[in-house]
DNA sequence: GCCAACGTTGGC
DNA sequence: GCCAACGTTGGC
């Protein structure tokens, strides 16, 4: 099994409304590079994946599962990005800032802190445990 | 194919 | 609101 984290405004998409689309998830479309694309494609049914909040809260707020993999994104005209349905499996008992990630020094080589804007990101099974902990899981 | 201009993201 | 990082676009 493999670890992400997904980015999302809560404005535009927050973590109340991946929980209120329950067990049948929703697609994670809007992806727009290429990067982030790769690492959409390299997700499998039944990854685990961070939900992290940027812009307001700054902080990951849950975990979702990959529900379905990859497949041509809808909202995308010119048919080259890609999606995966997601599911929201459990909120962190604490969310985990980024302040929090930042103070880690076991953490200090996420993808989040060095590649802020890539809104799709591998995570070690390491780094997996380390934040879920500080979650409270 | 290079590179300057420009747009977007996201932390501060 | 500013600015750094970085991806994309378009002229040459």
């Amino acid at each position: 099994m493999n670890y992400w984290l997904v980015k999302s405004e809560p404005t535009s998409w927050s973590w109340d409304q991946q929980v209120a689309k329950g067990a049948k998830g929703e697609a994670w479309t809007g992806v727009r590079n290429h990067t982030a694309k790769q690492n959409l494609m390299k997700m499998k049914k039944g990854d685990r994946a961070f939900f992290y909040h940027s812009n307001e809260g700054k902080e990951i707020v849950g975990i979702v599962e990959i529900v379905r993999e990859h497949y041509p994104d809808p909202s995308d005209p010119t048919g080259k990005f890609v999606c995966v349905d997601l599911k929201a499996d459990k909120p962190l008992k604490n969310p985990v800032t980024l302040n929090a990630i930042k103070a880690d020094k076991r953490l200090s080589e996420m993808a989040l802190l060095k590649q802020s804007r890539l809104s799709v990101q591998p995570v070690t099974a390491d780094e997996w445990k380390i934040v879920s902990r500080m979650g409270g899981l």
